[in-house]
DNA sequence: CACGTGATGACACTCAGTGTCGCTACGCGT
DNA sequence: ACGCGTAGCGACACTGAGTGTCATCACGTG
């Protein structure tokens, strides 16, 4: 195609994931990287802000589908109820992907530094939940609070399923977190 | 006291508060930070493990104290009642210190490095509310999931307070965000 | 008075991240 | 076929966070 090979972005990317799991994320340097990918340091710089978001590539696209499927919602659904539902389709999407996630998630656990950026990843998730909330006319406070608490039973669904190796149905993973929630919240696990 | 100024810590983290309110986090130099208190780089590393840090001192303290008042819950307390209660008087402990904690707050909002901080310890604080309910007998899902509720009400009560200046009552506001929470999810603000 | 100790300074170093300039195939128009 | 703009990259120099190591020097202790 192009003069230089392709799909620089995704060499690198392979590439870390490679020496990550070889070496650890402490123990790997940019310039380590960017030459397994037939690159310089500064190159690396240009696809990826910085080292650690070479491993959050797909966070812009999964907050884009999260968001979409909370806005598809049928009205008559109450927030918590889209909410749930949009994160459960999304999650079910991303553990189609399988043991590469798991390793991913593995990964990230191990290092201080990559837990960090992925909570504020999780972080902006939950705040653009609780926008698209608002635009369908959930008042503020309630937003951020539905929008929490459904991150929250994603997260839980999510570690559970990245912890035990069969493969379990996400959507009911996570209707059972939101379920536990419910009991422990009001004591009841009454729906509408 | 000794051949040195004393209280060296606190030096660095008035002078770092200080000048990152003037100047903002990213533009201050950790060198700048310790030659106001009178000390050299290098001696800045040996008091904090790195530059955010100095802005999280308390948090050790303040964890172990919603720790202990979760464990200090008489044994008929629900989970969830013990945690919300335990968030309430930790976090009334900590707007007693007005002006300062909403501009240290207000700071932190200002840079995504230092959110990130935030959101790592409040994840350690989750992580060890949870445990502390494991202690009462609680079940392991159910703990995170208790944990992860009344953390999402803390911070956004904690959110609340920040952001307005009038001096409203912390526990209340926490007491607010928890019903909010139980209309959302389960539709009914049924308590025990 | 000698001796150990603890907080610091001095120095050199690694590595993440940035600014800038120059290079060179590729596409495009004439 | 020729000139031209451009996108992707290398080279180079630089700042700033964070670390390892050694020297220093007042203090307390015996």
């Amino acid at each position: 195609m192009s003069r230089w090979d392709p799909d620089a972005q995704g060499r690198l990317r392979a590439a870390a994931m490679e020496l990550f799991s070889e070496r650890g994320y402490d123990d790997v340097t940019v310039a380590e990287i960017a030459e397994r990918a037939g690159l310089k340091k500064r190159s690396f710089f240009r696809h990826y802000t910085d080292k650690r978001e070479v491993l959050f590539t797909g966070s812009v696209d999964f907050q884009r589908a999260v968001v979409d499927e909370v806005r598809r919602a049928p009205e008559s659904a109450r927030p918590v109820e889209a909410v749930t539902t949009a994160l459960a389709i999304g999650g079910a999407a991303l553990v189609k992907w399988g043991e590469p996630v798991r390793q991913r998630q593995q990964l990230i656990a191990s290092s201080l530094e990559l837990r960090e950026r992925e909570l504020i990843k999780m972080d902006a998730l939950t705040t653009a939940v609780a926008d698209a909330l608002r635009t369908r006319g959930v008042d503020d406070v309630s937003a951020t609070l539905t929008a929490r608490a459904g991150i929250a039973a994603f997260t839980t669904a999510f570690d559970r399923w990245a912890g035990q190796s069969e493969q379990e149905d996400f959507p009911t993973l996570m209707d059972d977190a939101i379920e536990q929630l419910r009991v422990a919240l009001c004591g009841c696990d009454t729906d509408s």
